[in-house]
DNA sequence: GCGACCATTCGGTACCGGCCGAACAGTGTC
DNA sequence: GACACTGTTCGGCCGGTACCGAATGGTCGC
């Protein structure tokens, strides 16, 4: 029993600095990076990024890919987005008074709609899943569940394979609170494989180099004749 | 954006020390703690643990209450346990050899039946889980919820207030996993109620002075009853 | 009030860990 | 093969912090 605590330690020191905890977040839009870009973002030392990744990969948050004379990192496991984003939806909701244009136009951006790890998140992930629970395809109700109907559809209307939707060792659906909206949203495999359509049709695209999202026209149109959702940006 | 690296460092940084750690892992029961028992049960000094209750109140996972000379903390919320149990169940599933009677046979009570901050966990959890799941009263094909089955029989069989089973900012039904069977549970509130309600009853009872329970011949004989559950011990 | 007891504050010490720069190794390019 | 570039290793510096013991402040029981 004792032993455990040392275990939980060493867990949450994996992220108890704040040039790894930048690693994990910048990681958080479940692509690779390099090890370089990672020290550039975080804006230390090369080396000193190349012990961080040593420790992270150690302690199983991160995975790497050497690929040349590049080594690429990305997040161990959806478990593992997860773990980050529950941490971070209990930091203080503060009053992120960021100056400069620059972040105010990112920040909102962000906010309007990103990816979260593998699925939808922000305002348009909120947004998507407040319209599956009134159309009846989602149950929030009792848990965090799909219903029958729910199932269908994304077979049927969003045109996803039916051995995708299994339940196996990553639960099908599962909320994910939100730290901008403070609200649940759609993930787990259902909504890693609704957000990986949504791309493959061109209903959403990137805006910039992060992990901000927003519809596109044939996107809104089909927010609309899908789901009733109108009015989404 | 920057900015929230540094709050998640910080709230991570709380975990990052074994003693820490190990004060949280110790709440976990859900009962209150006075400083010096947690200091005993740590070996540091008392001073040590004053410290350190401090910065986890401050932080906000802990809160505490002053009674007269003593000071009593406990987790500030179950999201703070669900956070832990979460952490605790990344930790990799090593053999723990640990030596010593005292120690295996308390570990054998622990993974036989105990509560997770303040609902069922073990293979009683487990158990009463599956059974649920198989009687169509909780759904974890799509996630997990529990079925309007479930919300009757919560309160007709188990005779649950109506109004304590209202999804509010706590989610009624919640998946946590278990880090000694590795296998779903019920948490969330109506695993907090109906654990509450197997005490009250005198199904369950608690083994020893920690978190170990075992059903009650007449928790056996409810359980045969209501979820034909038999061979729990 | 006096003595037990719980908790807190305050120096002081020791250690761990993050950081950098410089040297070095491996890889791709001209 | 020379050069540029990415990543790694190593020594050394430095700051933060976990820890203790002794002294102090409250609180309860006699």
């Amino acid at each position: 029993m004792m032993k455990s605590a040392s275990d939980l330690a060493s867990l949450a020191a994996l992220l108890a600095d704040e040039t790894r905890a930048a690693i994990c977040l910048a990681l958080l839009d479940g692509r690779s990076w390099t090890a370089g870009e990672l020290a550039a973002h975080t804006r230390v030392a090369r080396s000193t990024a190349t012990e961080h990744l040593h420790r992270l990969v150690e302690g199983g948050l991160l995975v790497e890919r050497r690929q040349g004379r590049h080594r690429y990192v990305q997040l161990a496991d959806p478990s593992v987005a997860h773990l980050i984003e529950d941490l971070s939806a209990r930091i203080e909701p503060r009053q992120d008074s960021v100056h400069g244009l620059r972040a105010v136009t990112a920040n909102a951006a962000l906010r309007r709609g990103r990816t979260c790890y593998d699925h939808l998140a922000g305002r348009l992930g909120v947004a998507v899943t407040d319209a599956m629970t009134e159309a009846g395809l989602l149950d929030q109700s009792g848990g965090f569940a799909l219903t029958q109907a729910g199932l269908g559809w994304l077979t049927d209307a969003l045109r996803l394979e039916p051995e995708d939707l299994r339940p196996g060792k990553r639960p099908l659906a599962r909320g994910c609170l939100d730290w901008t909206e403070r609200r649940q949203h759609l993930a787990g495999t259902a909504g890693a494989k609704l957000c990986q359509k949504f791309f493959d049709n061109g209903w959403v695209a990137r805006v910039g180099s992060g992990r901000a999202v927003r519809p596109t026209p044939a996107g809104q149109a089909a927010l609309r004749d899908l789901l009733g959702l109108s009015g989404i940006d």
